[in-house]
RNA sequence: GCCGGAGUGGCGGAAUUGGCAGACGCACCGGACUUAAAAUCCGGAGAUUCAUAAAAUCGUACCGGUUCGACCCCGGUCUCCGGUACCA
C-alpha cells in the first residue's frame, strides 16, 4: 500500500475496472428484488451538485442493499426532450438531436467519474425512438379508452416560450422556465383525463411511506371538496343557474349569486339589454389581462351587476345576478351563490357593492362577535340561525340536513369537486414525443396504429423561434393517410409535455431493450414497484402525481402488475451557498462566487466581512441561497472531483446533512472529509502492514482491556452504521459513528496491547463499512489488505452482540431531576437493582445528606433519580 | 390569507421510546514533531460567576403547563423556510 492516498490514480483505475468487470449488472432473478431508483436528469451536459448529492445518497443505499444480499436493480437514464436543446438549434443552429446526445455522452462520462454503481446497460433515453415509441403506445391506449382527447379553451401562453403551459407549469401567474408572465388563449389542445383518477389518486396516499409533507402537497393540489350543487330559477329565464357550495348550512344568507365571466349564460341574460355594452366591455378588459395581472388584483375584485335576479330555492328570496373576476368558470360550476356574512371573498366584494349582509350562523355569546355588525366574514361553526325549520341546528349538522333536505324537494344534490383539473399535454414544439394521432375529415380524430409506432420526428425542419410548432415546417411529416379508411390525413404537429416520458419511464428499465412491448410482464412483475424512489422535493406534485396516475391506468388495462410506482420516497434536500454582491450596473447586483472574495472571520470564526480577491472592494455578504446559476453561488462538481477526488466529495455531500435536509456548502468541510480519508488511509495502512514496532502487538495479552475496547468499538459501529444506512437513511450519523471507530483505532495505535490480526480485522470491518460512501479508495484499501473480489460482493459485516455486553455501566444519578454524578455498576441491574446500588453507595449517600428520600426511579442503563426533599 | 415543516454552541449538525444536551466534523486555541512552516499525532473548549482550580448557576426561539425527569408531550406567542393562492 503506497504511503500516500493518490486519489486520481486510484479512482481510474476502479472505474476502470468495474467498467470492465460489469461489476453493476443487474440479473432479473434470484434474491430478494431492491428497485432502488433516482430521478433521471435532464441531460444539460453539466453535473451540478444536486445531482451529486442525489446520485451520492442512492449509491450508497445501492451498494449497502448489495452487500446484504439484496439483488438490486439501480439504473439510469435521460429525461432527455425539452426546450433547451431546440433553443440550441435555434441560437446555434445544432440539432436538438446532435445537441442532446453529445450532452449525454459528457454527463454520462461525468456520472462514471463519480463512480455511481448504475447498470448501464439499462440505459434509457426519452428521444430514443425505442423509447418514445412506448410513449406514444401509451397514449394510444389512453385515445382507445377515452382518456385522452382535444378541446379547444383558454389555455395558459407564454409568449416567451410560444408554446402552452400546463397549470402545473405556471408558477404565480408566470412560465415555470422563463419567467415570463403568462396569458390566457384559445387553442385546440390534447389533454389526458386525470380527473378520471382524482379520488384514487387521493385514497391511495395513505398508503404510500412518503414524507408528509409530499402527501400533504399532493392532497391540496387534488384539492377534494364536499358540498352540494343548487338549482336557483332565475326571473324570466327558462333555465336554472346551478351552483357548487361547500356550505350548504348558509343557504339562507345568500344575497346575490356571481357568473364567472365567461359562463354561457351571460350572453343570453344581457343580449339586447341595457347592460350588454357593459359587459362586452368588462369581457374585453379581463381578455387582455395576464395571469400575473389578474391575480395581483387579489384585493380588488371587479364586478358587475346584470341586471337579472335569481330566486333562492330555500326561502324564496329574489337576489341579485353579478359577473365577477373571482369566479372561475373552470372549478365546479362556474356560478356561486354568495354569503357575504360568512365568505370571506363574498364579504369583500358585498362591501365594495353596497350588498346586503345577512347571518345566519351564530357564533354564540361568548366569541366577541358581534353578528348583526360583522367587520369581517365568520367562516367557523357556529349555531344556525335566520335559517326557518333549521335554526338552532349545530352548522356542521346542518351541512348535511340541508344536503338532505334540498334532494328531497328536487332543489339539488350532494356533490363533490376537485381542484385538479385535466392535463394538457399538447406542446408547440419540435423536441418531445409527436402525439400519434391523425386526423381525418372523415374520420375525425384517429390514433396510428400501433404497428407503425413509432410516429418517427422529422429531420427536415426549421427552427425559427416564432409562429407555431416546427413540424409544420417539414415537408414530409404532416400529410399522411387515415390509419381508418385510407383517406388523406394529416398528423398532429404539436408533440408532448416531457412529463409524459418521465410518468412511464421507470418501467422502461426493468426491460430496457424490449421490441414487443413497454417492458415484459414477467420483467415488471420481478421488479415493479420501485422500493425506494430518491430526488428533488420539486418534483413532489408534477411529476409524482403524473407518474402515479399513468402506472394506475397501465394497472387497470393489465400492463403494470402494481398501481402505486413508488412506494417508499425520500425527497432530498437543496444545496445551499453564500451569496455575496454588490450594486453593478444599471443598479442591479452583481454577484461573485466564494472563491471570488476573500473573507476576514472574527474570533470566534464569524464572517465579518468580505472583499473581492480581484481589486480588494468590499462586497456585501448575502443570504444562504440554493445554488444557482443567476447567483453565481454555484461549484462545479467536475473540477472539484479533479481537485480532492469523487470520494471526498461523495463524502462531504452525505456528512453534512441528513439526506432530507437543506446542505450548505463548505469548502472547508470538503477538506475535512478529504482529511479523514487520508486518515483512514494511514490507519488502514498501519493495520495492513502491522510492521510499526509501536504497537507491541506480539507481546499483549490475549482480551486485554484495549483489545475489548476495540471489539466494543468496532461492534457498536457496525451496529449504528447498519441501522442508520437501512432503516434511516442518515448517513451522515453512520459516518460519525465510522469516525469515532477510526478515532479509536489510532487510540489503539497510540496506547498499544491489541494484536496486530485483530487490528487487521478492525481495519477490514471498516473498509467494508465505509466502502459504499467512498467505494475507490476502498477498493484500493481491501486489495491491500489482502483481498480479491470487490467490496461490493462481499457480506455486509455482521455485529457481534456479546461484544457490546460489559460487566459494568456507568448510570447517572440525579437529585431531583439534576444530575448530581454517576455510579458504576454491575450491567443489567433492574429498576429496584438500581435503586438498591445507590442507596449502597457512599457517593449518593453524600449527594442526599440532609434530606429525606421520598422516591427513587430507576431507569435500566441509564440512570438513578432521587426525589428528595 | 390558508396548509406543511423547522428554530439546539462561532458554524454544519447529534441526542432512534420522555431519561447524562451539544456525539461527529468545521473553524479556533494549546502541546509534540520540525531549523521553520505545512502536513501529521495528542489535547482543550456551551455560557456566566471565580485570578485559577474546585464548585455552583444558567442554557435547546419566547411565555406557561404536565411529569420524579421535557430539545422531545400539551396550550399560547414570535421568527424563518417550503407549498399554495380568489377552488366557492
Amino acid at each position: 500500500m503506497k504511503e500516500r492516498y493518490e486519489f486520481s490514480e486510484i479512482e481510474t483505475k476502479w472505474q476502470r475496472r468495474w467498467d470492465d468487470e460489469g461489476l453493476f449488472k443487474t440479473e432479473d432473478a434470484g434474491g430478494d428484488k431492491f428497485y432502488l431508483l433516482e430521478m433521471f436528469p435532464y441531460p444539460s451536459g453539466k453535473l451540478h451538485m444536486g445531482h451529486v448529492r442525489n446520485y451520492s445518497i442512492g449509491d450508497v443505499a445501492a451498494r449497502y442493499l448489495r452487500m446484504t444480499g439484496k439483488n438490486v436493480l439501480h439504473p439510469m437514464g435521460w429525461d432527455a426532450f425539452g426546450l433547451p436543446a431546440e433553443n440550441a438549434a435555434i441560437k446555434h443552429g445544432i440539432h436538438p438531436d446532435i445537441w442532446t446526445r453529445e450532452h449525454i455522452e459528457a454527463m454520462r462520462a461525468q456520472l462514471k467519474t463519480l463512480g455511481i454503481s448504475y447498470d448501464w446497460d439499462r440505459e434509457v433515453s426519452a428521444c430514443d425512438p425505442g423509447f418514445y415509441k412506448w410513449t406514444q403506445w401509451i397514449f394510444v391506449q389512453f385515445f382507445k379508452h377515452g382518456l385522452a382527447y382535444k378541446k379547444k379553451n383558454p389555455v395558459n401562453w407564454c409568449p416567451s416560450c410560444e408554446t402552452v403551459l400546463a397549470n402545473e407549469q405556471v408558477v404565480e401567474g408566470n412560465c415555470e422556465r422563463c419567467g415570463t408572465a403568462v396569458v390566457k388563449k384559445s387553442l385546440e389542445q390534447w389533454y389526458l383525463a386525470i380527473t378520471e383518477y382524482a379520488q384514487r389518486l387521493l385514497d391511495d396516499l395513505d398508503g404510500l411511506h412518503w414524507p408528509q409533507n409530499v402527501k400533504t402537497m399532493q392532497q391540496n393540489w387534488i384539492g377534494r371538496s364536499t358540498g352540494a350543487d343548487v338549482d336557483f330559477a332565475i326571473e324570466g329565464f327558462g333555465e336554472k343557474l346551478r351552483i357548487f357550495t361547500t356550505r350548504p348550512d348558509t343557504l339562507f344568507g345568500v344575497t346575490y349569486m356571481v357568473l364567472a365571466p365567461e359562463h354561457p349564460f351571460v350572453a343570453p341574460l344581457t343580449e339586447g339589454t341595457e347592460y350588454e355594452g357593459d359587459v362586452a366591455k368588462f369581457l374585453e378588459k379581463l381578455q387582455f389581462m395576464s395571469d400575473i395581472d389578474r391575480t395581483s388584483e387579489t384585493l380588488d375584485k371587479t364586478g358587475l351587476f346584470i341586471g337579472r335576479y335569481a330566486i333562492n330555492p330555500l326561502n324564496g328570496k329574489r337576489v341579485p345576478i353579478f359577473i365577477a373576476d373571482y369566479v372561475l368558470m373552470d372549478y365546479g360550476t362556474g356560478a356561486i351563490m354568495a354569503v357575504p356574512a360568512h365568505d370571506v371573498r363574498d364579504f369583500e366584494f358585498a362591501v365594495k357593492y353596497g350588498l346586503d349582509i345577512v347571518p345566519v350562523i351564530d357564533p354564540g355569546p361568548d366569541s366577541g362577535i358581534d353578528i348583526t355588525n360583522l367587520d369581517a366574514a365568520f367562516v367557523a361553526d357556529g349555531k344556525m340561525i335566520n335559517s326557518g325549520r333549521f335554526d338552532g341546528m349545530d352548522s356542521r349538522e346542518g351541512i348535511e340536513a340541508v344536503t338532505a333536505y334540498i334532494e328531497e324537494q328536487g332543489y339539488g344534490v350532494g356533490s363533490i369537486n376537485f381542484r385538479l383539473r385535466d392535463w394538457l399535454i399538447s406542446r408547440q414544439r419540435y423536441w418531445g414525443t409527436p402525439i400519434p394521432m391523425i386526423y381525418c375529415e372523415a374520420c375525425g380524430w384517429v390514433a396510428e396504429k400501433e404497428e407503425n409506432l413509432p410516429v418517427v420526428l422529422p429531420t427536415d425542419v426549421v427552427f425559427k423561434g416564432k409562429g407555431e410548432s416546427p413540424l409544420t415546417t417539414s415537408a414530409t411529416f404532416r400529410n399522411t393517410e387515415c390509419p381508418v379508411c385510407g383517406g388523406p390525413g394529416e398528423r398532429e404537429i404539436d408533440t408532448m409535455d416531457t412529463f409524459l416520458d418521465s410518468s412511464w419511464y421507470f418501467m422502461r428499465y426493468t426491460d430496457a431493450h424490449n421490441d414487443e412491448c413497454f417492458a415484459g410482464a414477467d420483467k415488471l412483475k420481478h421488479w415493479m414497484p420501485i422500493d425506494q424512489y430518491i430526488g428533488g422535493v420539486e418534483h413532489a406534485i408534477l411529476h409524482l402525481l403524473y407518474a402515479r396516475f399513468f402506472t394506475k391506468f397501465l394497472y387497470d388495462k393489465g400492463y403494470s402488475p402494481v398501481d402505486e410506482p413508488f412506494t417508499r420516497l425520500l425527497t432530498q434536500g437543496m444545496v445551499l451557498a453564500e451569496t455575496f454582491y454588490r450594486d453593478g450596473e444599471g443598479g442591479r447586483p452583481q454577484w461573485y462566487n466564494f472563491s471570488e472574495v476573500d473573507l476576514s472571520r472574527d474570533e470566534q470564526g464569524r464572517i465579518v466581512s468580505a472583499v473581492l480577491k480581484e481589486d480588494g472592494q468590499p462586497v456585501t455578504i448575502g443570504k444562504v441561497e440554493k445554488m444557482a446559476k443567476s447567483k453565481n453561488n454555484g461549484v462545479d462538481p467536475e473540477e472539484l472531483i479533479g481537485k480532492y477526488g469523487a470520494d471526498t466529495l461523495r463524502l462531504f455531500v452525505l456528512f453534512a446533512s441528513p439526506p432530507e435536509k437543506e446542505l450548505e456548502w463548505s469548502e472547508a468541510g470538503l477538506e475535512g472529509s478529504y482529511r479523514f480519508i487520508n486518515r483512514v488511509w494511514r490507519i488502514v495502512r498501519w493495520a495492513a502492514e502491522g510492521t510499526d514496532g509501536q504497537q507491541g502487538a506480539q507481546h499483549s495479552a490475549l482480551d486485554s482491556d484495549a483489545e475489548k475496547e476495540l471489539l466494543y468499538a468496532m461492534n457498536a459501529t457496525i451496529k449504528k452504521t447498519t441501522a442508520d444506512i437501512g432503516t434511516r437513511y442518515n448517513f451522515n450519523t453512520a459516518i460519525s459513528s465510522i469516525m469515532e471507530f477510526v478515532n479509536a483505532m489510532y487510540k489503539v495505535r497510540e496506547g498499544g496491547g491489541v494484536r496486530s490480526e485483530l487490528m487487521r480485522e478492525a481495519a477490514e470491518k471498516l473498509v467494508l463499512l465505509l466502502s459504499p460512501f467512498v467505494p475507490h479508495v476502498c477498493a484500493e484499501m481491501w486489495e491491500a489488505l489482502g483481498n480479491v473480489q470487490s467490496p461490493l460482493l462481499e457480506a455486509w459485516p455482521v455485529y457481534d452482540e456479546t461484544a457490546l455486553v460489559s460487566e459494568t455501566e456507568d448510570i447517572a444519578v440525579q437529585v431531583n431531576g439534576k444530575l448530581r454524578g454517576k455510579i458504576v455498576v454491575a450491567s443489567g441491574l433492574d429498576a429496584q437493582g438500581l435503586a438498591d446500588a445507590a442507596a449502597a453507595s457512599d457517593e449518593v449517600r453524600a449527594m442526599t445528606e440532609g434530606l429525606t428520600v421520598v422516591k427513587v426511579i430507576g431507569v435500566p442503563g441509564r440512570l438513578v433519580n432521587i426525589v428528595a426533599k
